[in-house]
DNA sequence: ATATAAGCGAGACGGTACGTCTAGTCTTATC
DNA sequence: GATAAGACTAGACGTACCGTCTCGCTTATAT
């Protein structure tokens, strides 16, 4: 065993806590790193010590938080499975970690390298998932194989993400529906 | 007329300028008002006195550049003016006009001032135009008539708009038209 | 005569007036160019046709102001002369106008042209009646002839402007009976 | 012991050096704050955090060049002694250290706390050096026990006081012995 | 009577310094 | 030796005030 005082593994996670709670309760733009650092009793040393950048916490934070927040179901219906995905991504949005996303798209207009990082490490991931999910639709017939899935997915996700980030209309179960009422002929084998 | 030297409608316009030229050349967030002030060649107080933030500049910076920057044509054909107009979108979010998006999207997250008059001033007269062009094509005949208008409109260009935003794909011609493959059969008649 | 409108003689007292109210009723350092303009009913441009910066306004009010505000008799007894001329000064510098000597003195340090001015303009021309006073008594033979004049008036008067400047102590009639009660001894004949 | 990185007394002492060297240099009211950062190598908060203005930094500036710089010699013959200290005066109004003092006394007119921190802590200490001197004089039968001290220093030292801050004669050696050739007759006993 | 011209109040202008804020780094005493 | 505390550099912010410039109005002389 090394000599001087263990690490505080403990930390990590009141780190990550504080950055939810205050994005959570005062919206986008308000995190201080000495704020995070007061309300999770540490040093804001121990923070830059893991992470790079403020930024960098938080992407953290909304991956810890928002991991199987929006599972896929397999039910065999296409169509009801993804509209209650759809669903969750509606909860989501709506959630603290609505804050942290709108937090990391607004610093990814600034900095390519936040840009990158919640693309890779966020975006993509439940991209695939949902890629994933449509191939399958393809594979059993429920869906067209003559579309392009990479857009099909923007047609069918990206009205709730507009909204989120320009908040020119409500993200609510209302939306999914309406979405799928337009998207799904165009889908629908 | 009040009395007192009239407002300097050229250096109005020379902080319109520079508050471009700064944000296209360098991107969003980089958009500092001293130099805006030296770039216009003004003093930074003349810069408040008219607008109440560096943010209220970029929308007018924004409103006065874009006017009639994407047209909607009217041919009688739905779909390929549609196409037309989507082209236009294209083309704006890949000129200066676009960091100019971007920057005000950012603070958006941030600044609920901000969102509302991005959403007021530039976002809803656009979709207001947009919004007649497709009860148009539902009274001609060429699209059907029991869709939520709203929804259609977010279904055709938020994919343009996220792509933007989370810069996870390109923003181009072919987009245009992979968009429309899948969801005009929704909306045709 | 020349064509146009004939000069507002009366705006130019209106601004000394100003000027002395504003730094009588505020103190040194409180005169600002946009309330003389406003307290006299005046554009700022009236101000600079006539002066060429704030403290010249500032000299100008005090001159005005302080003409004949301290003569000095002429008993024939030049202690009580010198006396009843101290007392004169304690008088002034607990007026207005010792809020204008104090702009001015304060300015001095930052300002050689005020400095110069002030100098030539106010403190000299009274030096030169002090001066003469004393150079009265010594022929008459009330004050010895061996002292420089120059230095026996800083003797006499500087303990005020020290005070007044300085503020470590008061400036009053008592004062001026100590004054005299140390130096006289070294200038009576 | 407070825990944290204690305050950096290095940069305390580069703050006060560059404080005096701009203010020797360039002269009374030419100090600006972001000037004494960057020449000190220092951010502007570090300044703020510790002085609460620009003239604070510049009293502890002074307070520290000007510690023993005018010491009280006691050969025994108090006008000799006298004569020395006030060549020490004149010595320290040509230095650097006299810009600081004219910088102090302008601010003085305009800011009470300054006025009251100058003569606290700068003009009151010395004073009282002086008091002790004449003090300590008066016991030993060389100067007339009928004086008001207070006033006695006045007369010897607000000449040298009034020339610096005014500025209508010159501050030097022979300043001293005329001004001691005056008043010293109504000291000594 | 009309044209011309200077002075006027109002207030916008360019510029400079201010004091504040916060990111990310560095240093100390404590555990 | 890792930590909490907190001081550190750097640099943008929004405000205040100076002295200048410009507007439309008023007041006078010259035609």
């Amino acid at each position: 065993m090394p000599r001087g005082r263990t690490r505080d593994t403990d930390a990590q996670q009141r780190i990550l806590d504080a950055t939810i709670d205050l994005l959570g309760s005062r919206g986008a733009g308000q995190l201080r790193m000495d704020e995070i650092a007061a309300g999770a009793g540490v040093g804001k040393q121990t923070i830059y010590r893991w992470w790079p950048s403020k930024h960098a916490v938080v992407i953290d934070a909304l991956l810890q938080r928002s991991t199987k927040e929006t599972p896929f179901p397999d039910t065999g219906d296409a169509r009801r499975d993804l509209r209650s995905h759809m669903r969750g991504v509606v909860r989501v949005f709506s959630s603290p970690t609505g804050a942290l996303i709108r937090e990391l798209v607004a610093e990814s207009q600034v900095d390519a390298v936040v840009a990158r990082a919640f693309v890779d490490r966020f975006w993509q991931p439940r991209r695939d998932l949902s890629t994933a999910f449509l191939q399958r639709a393809i594979e059993r017939g429920q869906v067209r194989d003559d579309i392009v899935v990479e857009v099909a997915l923007d047609a069918i996700y990206s009205p709730l993400w507009s909204r989120l980030l320009i908040g020119y209309g409500p993200v609510n179960v209302r939306l999914v529906d309406d979405v799928l009422a337009i998207v799904w002929p165009g889908l629908a084998a």
